[in-house]
DNA sequence: CTGAGGATAGTCT
DNA sequence: GACTATCCTCAGA
């Protein structure tokens, strides 16, 4: 169990060297099945400044059909266009003078997308760190530095221009699936989703049960 | 640990 | 002008 999450120590080999890309045709299915499929992969992000990386523990599945809280319900405008494009690109979307990040889905074709929430972090934490530690005073601890869709664009260096960004290249910015298994599915939890006022009991919302990375309070997580 | 309140800026009506 | 898929701080248990 706890061995499944990776320990603090300082690896002289980098924890995402052997992923292998997602190819467009993971995310080229059921919406649901994405979203369960993407815990476990890992988040990569290459910057001038240097390479962060995380497994992924939290996401949201938002649907185009049936569900009001997503943003392609009300149709295409200029900022979700991404979700209306082919799955596997980037959907970022800025709230709150902040950015989320979201991987589109193709959901019987039509606009959908898995918004992720919280990875553990693994390679570039001191990157991290000092990325989120630009507004605060006090040092941050791990736990806070990716902790929520926001804070984990902040510490990733995600922002608008990731925009529309295809995650099955490879560059800059994309998930990669790691050798070692995943989660088996009774150690991943389901719940409504977080923030969200619109359908806010729809079980969209998935994330690993055990992981202390998961935001939101331990409420929304089963005993 | 929890919940409430305010900051903040881009987007749409 | 009114939202919002958020975060931070602070008070209280």
């Amino acid at each position: 169990m706890a061995a499944k999450h990776a320990q603090q120590k300082p690896s002289a080999r980098l924890y995402c060297a052997g992923c292998v890309v997602l190819p467009p045709a993971f995310y080229d299915r059921d919406t649901l099945r994405v979203a369960r499929d993407l815990l476990g992969t890992l988040l990569v992000r290459q910057s001038r400044e240097g390479l962060t990386s995380g497994r992924i523990v939290e996401v949201e599945a938002y649907l185009h059909e049936n569900d009001p809280a997503c943003h392609a319900a009300r149709g295409c405008t200029r900022s979700n266009r991404a979700m209306f494009g082919p799955p596997g690109r980037a959907y970022v979307y800025p709230i709150h003078s902040r950015y989320c990040l979201n991987a589109v889905t193709r959901e019987r074709g039509t606009a959908s997308a898995v918004l992720i929430r919280a990875v553990e972090p693994l390679d570039g934490i001191e990157l991290m760190r000092r990325r989120r530690q630009r507004q605060t005073q006090r040092q941050l601890t791990l736990r806070e530095l990716v902790r929520g869709p926001a804070r984990l664009c902040e510490a990733f260096a995600v922002d608008r221009r990731l925009d529309h960004w295809d995650l099955t290249r490879g560059q800059r910015l994309w998930i990669g699936r790691e050798a070692t298994a995943g989660w088996r599915d009774e150690e991943i939890g389901q719940s409504g989703r977080i923030g969200v006022t619109a359908a806010a009991d729809l079980p969209l919302r998935f994330f690993v049960i055990s992981s202390p990375y998961v935001s939101g309070s331990r409420r929304s997580r089963p005993a």
